[in-house]
DNA sequence: GCATGATCATGC
DNA sequence: GCATGATCATGC
């Protein structure tokens, strides 16, 4: 048996979904479902439709020209969740910068997508797991105009000799992520001779989310900004949200908010204030654009004297998870490499008053998430040595890696108060930390040069 | 009850 | 003036 054996798209979607809810134990012919990464994929094809992994640059079905994909799913309090980005073909840099979108590796296997989708839950075993979902996927043409820029500027690092500064962040819904053993896994690029990280293209699993939401469970589409996706032929996703608020630019908080009828001092004023300077209804952060491209909106305050007030903070880590993860698939890698931060920059006036200056997209470059892998590596290496704690009658002290030692990123309590702990390995207790990126950092992020 | 963004207090 | 630890305010 081979994949010849389905010739049509529709040939293909019917086994598929013979396949729901058949525990994946039972389907199991090769004792795969025991391995490691990627087994669930793999039971699918072997024992279910009959053909053995490839890594070619064929899609799955030729002759159907379909990919199978096989990806986990997250129930979680606030809805459908992708428990991870989608993996597609590894980027062969040295060939694929000649092609164009159409012509590309990533376009030639992924065109058309057999999604199987089935519900991780970490407390069962994988043998009792089934396939809920089974659908044909095709990109929506509003989705596919952000694809296309995401793969050309993909591309345009390549042909700049910069393949080795990509990052998941550079891109919207269609990223560049590592893949390979570990991160020493680097290839040729053809404009450089330094060598680049393994990359492999990649759907976000921001979109991801998206496409389970909406195409898999027809769940209700979120707010978008933007309504005709034909101006998306012209113009990147950026140029048209910087075009839409530059006309606001140089205007007070307070003028703002009285143009825009919104009242109080609600701590989330300024979010309150983008949206309706974009000219959407909700909350920004809650459109389907940012949510698909994992875009996260930021305030950011120049005081009078040019100065951020603070660093700006992750989500707190416990110490007895941190010491088991990975860097590649640590916590904090996952929130830092695939986001795009959109900064909105208020300056204090002469007046006192913030004035809205600007806005401006900002994703970590390569080389400082290498210094905050370094940062974390120090955190866990602490962590598990056994932090150093003083009592000085008034503040505990700690030994984790401070301000002053990297330009990028530093560990401090963020808690409730000094009572709000978590555990340490050795079983005493340390008051909540988190990883914050320094005051400095930020400044120097916002005074850069922008377009 | 907790996460998150914002801000404060102290001492070098 | 600023780094570091502590704490507050708000919203879900």
């Amino acid at each position: 048996m081979d994949t010849r054996k389905y010739k049509t798209k529709e040939a293909v979607l019917k086994r598929a979904q013979e396949a729901i809810g058949v525990p994946l134990g039972s389907i199991d012919r090769t004792g795969r479902l025991r391995t490691g990464k990627g087994a669930i994929g793999t039971v699918l094809e072997e024992s279910w439709f009959g053909y053995s992994p490839n890594s070619e640059s064929e899609p799955d079905f030729p002759d159907a020209r379909v990919e199978l994909k096989v990806t986990p799913y997250l129930h979680t309090r606030s809805g459908i969740r992708a428990k991870e980005r989608l993996v597609c073909n590894i980027i062969n840099y040295m060939t694929e910068y000649q092609k164009s979108f159409e012509t590309s590796d990533f376009w030639h296997k992924c065109e058309t997508l057999l999604i199987m989708s089935y519900e991780h839950k970490p407390d069962k075993p994988k043998s009792e797991f089934t396939i809920d979902k089974a659908i044909l996927f095709s990109f929506p043409e509003e989705d596919l105009r952000i694809i296309k820029q995401d793969w050309e500027k993909i591309i345009s690092k390549i042909r700049n000799g910069e393949a080795h500064s990509i990052t998941e962040g550079d891109t919207l819904y269609l990223a560049a992520c590592t893949k390979g053993v570990n991160a020493s896994s680097v290839r040729k690029q053809p404009f450089s001779s330094t060598p680049a990280k393994q990359r492999a293209y990649s759907l976000k699993s921001s979109y991801m989310t998206r496409i389970l939401n909406k195409y898999i469970f027809g769940a209700e589409e979120d707010e978008h900004i933007i309504t005709d996706w034909r101006i998306l032929s012209n113009n990147t996703f950026e140029d048209i949200i910087i075009e839409r608020l530059s006309p606001f630019y140089g205007q007070t908080v307070d003028r703002l908010a009285a143009y825009f009828e919104v009242l109080g001092h609600a701590k989330n004023k300024n979010e309150l204030l983008l949206s309706r300077m974009m000219g959407v209804k909700g909350r920004v952060s809650q459109t389907a654009e940012f949510q698909n491209a994992n875009i996260v909106p930021k305030t950011v305050r120049i005081q009078k004297n040019g100065k951020i007030k603070e660093s700006m903070s992750f989500p707190t880590f416990k110490f007895n998870e941190i010491i088991n993860e990975d860097w590649e698939t640590s916590s904090l890698k996952e929130m830092i490499e695939p986001t795009k931060f959109m900064f909105a920059i208020f300056e204090e006036n002469v007046d006192g008053d913030y004035v809205f200056k600007r806005i401006k997209f900002w994703n970590m470059p390569a080389q400082d998430i290498d210094e905050v892998h370094r940062v974390w590596e120090r955190t866990v290496r602490i962590i598990k040595d056994g932090v150093k704690l003083s009592f000085d009658g008034r503040v505990t002290r700690n030994n984790l890696p401070k301000q002053s030692e990297s330009y990028v990123a530093h560990v401090r309590p963020h808690a409730r108060d000094s009572n709000d702990v978590y555990p340490l390995p050795d079983g005493r207790v340390m008051s909540k930390q988190c990883f914050w990126l320094n005051r400095e950092y930020i400044e120097k992020i916002i005074s850069e040069e922008y377009r």
